[in-house]
DNA sequence: GCCAACGTTGGC
DNA sequence: GCCAACGTTGGC
């Protein structure tokens, strides 16, 4: 299995939004950045990942679970630009938040802190590990 | 609200 | 194929 980080603006699309959603899961559409896409075509099911609030809050909120593969994006009719679905696990006791994150020498090398602006992007297995004992969640 | 970083676009 | 200009994102 993969870990993976989601960024949303929560005006956008929040957590609470995306828990509302339950099992039934949601689109991560209107990601338009390479890379991104790139990383979601790599994503299988099962997959879990970190969805972070941007901008006001700035901090790891909840957990997702990949629920389908990478297929084209409905919110566009450009078929250059595909997106798989998640749907929430759980949410993370104590948000864990950019200051944290930064402050910790374990993660240093995250792509949160390197490249701030993907919106989709690979999490290690270390540093999953590390973001899950911050945020007291039970990482399986 | 500003600004730095980055990605994309388009002209040459 | 390069590079300048532009738009967008996100942290502060």
């Amino acid at each position: 299995m993969r870990y993976w980080l989601f960024k949303s603006e929560p005006s956008t699309w929040s957590w609470d939004q995306q828990m509302a959603k339950g099992e039934a899961g949601e689109e991560w559409d209107g990601v338009r950045n390479y890379q991104a896409r790139n990383f979601m075509r790599e994503m299988a099911v099962g997959d879990r990942g970190f969805f972070y609030h941007s901008q006001t809050e700035k901090a790891v909120v909840g957990v997702v679970e990949v629920s389908a593969e990478a297929h084209p994006d409905s919110t566009t009719d450009d078929e250059r630009w595909e997106c798989v679905d998640i749907k929430a696990v759980m949410p993370v006791a104590t948000p864990v938040t950019l200051e944290q994150i930064k402050a910790d020498p374990r993660l240093a090398e995250m792509v949160l802190v390197k490249n701030s602006r993907l919106s989709v992007q690979p999490v290690t297995e270390a540093e999953w590990k590390v973001v899950c004992e911050l945020g007291g969640v039970q990482a399986e």
